[in-house]
DNA sequence: CAAAGAAATGAATAGTGGTTCACTTCTTCA
DNA sequence: TGAAGAAGTGAACCACTATTCATTTCTTTG
């Protein structure tokens, strides 16, 4: 043996990968899930296409990266916005949403992207996986506000994933178009916001 | 000129399109749109693959009528609940729902192609728009509600729509599996229908 | 520097499935 | 019945891409 891989080659070897999984974002960022060709990705990142597969043993798997870092990263937020201390759950729940949708509508290509575009079945497990996840964070935030009596008595996962549906559904017409009022954006917030809010409440 | 087709001749056609449109209706029932293809819609119907053609100009065009077909139904059901007459919005709100419930969970095969299935863009197109379209029979009920006092003021369009997502992201994660269970479904119906209506009333 | 191992290359392969079209079969009617 | 037009046939075609692999290029180390 004369060769083995040295830290130097270690870290170009991360990098290439890193560049791979930008460029497939960037993509998906620009044109959705389903303009992502490994042919492309290689491109972008200024590789050759087989190369791909010495980094992701398959497109879907490069796929569900691409996808868990974009939506690990958003559940980050939604989790720690969900625990705030000094805040009662309500207030937590209001502002959680009202981000999530804020976001949501800022970058609403990748959003689209993540939460409605029609992937192949493999990232559907994952999709929901996460939509399940976010509904988790809600209910911990239900059930807590049913305790101390700010919100009414209910089933916290069903209310939880009603809310995760109120707020996709209703951001995803804004969502595709690039018709972007900031206003009506703002109203359309509010209003959603608004109404999950008082299904909770009483 | 010595043939021109004839009643006969046209019913037999008739019979044959409607065979087509059952075959690939059947088996999006039994494995979803992604499991359509147009030779084995030919195969169930007992015709060649480019018979197909011959009623069809594309596999979307047949897609989007199946989809038509099966939704518009749905759709009907809703309209007839929603103008039931002697009854107040709110009540005929909740019977819509819950029976919308109803139905998508007793065929829920069905309902998950049509609600959440991954397909093309082209038909995503139509889902949006039958989406809008529920949303709409809803918001009609919502302004009615509003005007009578029974419900309270409210963006009606914004709210019918999260009403939509509410519902069908309930839906969904009982839809996809095999295990029914009538007890646990109908709890869960009535706690999404109740969650709705709360966000309307007061 | 040279040999060996690792990584990169990209043209070729392969699977999939929609669509076409030259040909056959059927229907009508003079 | 036979000519003309319509419908049906299904094998071949095509487009698209994921994936492979023989070959080349790069890195390391004795």
């Amino acid at each position: 043996m004369v060769y083995r891989t040295t830290p130097n080659t270690e870290a170009k070897k991360a990098e290439s990968r890193e560049r791979l999984l930008e460029a497939g974002f960037n993509l998906v960022l620009e044109a959705g899930f389903t303009q992502l060709t490994i042919s492309k990705v290689a491109q972008r990142a200024q590789v050759a296409t087989g190369t791909v597969y010495r980094y992701f043993a398959s497109k879907g798997e490069l796929c569900e990266e691409i996808f868990l870092k974009a939506t690990q990263a958003e559940l980050e937020k939604v989790k720690n916005t969900c625990q705030t201390p000094g805040k009662t759950p309500l207030e937590r729940m209001q502002t959680t949403l009202t981000e999530f949708a804020y976001r949501a509508i800022k970058g609403r290509r990748l959003a689209y992207a993540l939460i409605a575009e029609p992937v192949d079945s493999m990232l559907d497990e994952t999709r929901l996986q996460f939509r399940r996840a976010y509904a988790e964070e809600f209910a911990k935030l239900i059930r807590e506000g049913v305790l101390c009596g700010e919100l009414r008595n209910q089933h916290p996962m069903t209310s939880a994933t009603a809310i995760v549906g109120a707020m996709t559904e209703g951001l995803v017409g804004p969502l595709s178009p690039d018709n972007y009022d900031p206003i009506e954006s703002q109203q359309l917030t509010t209003n959603i916001v608004e109404f999950c809010i008082r299904a909770l409440v009483r």
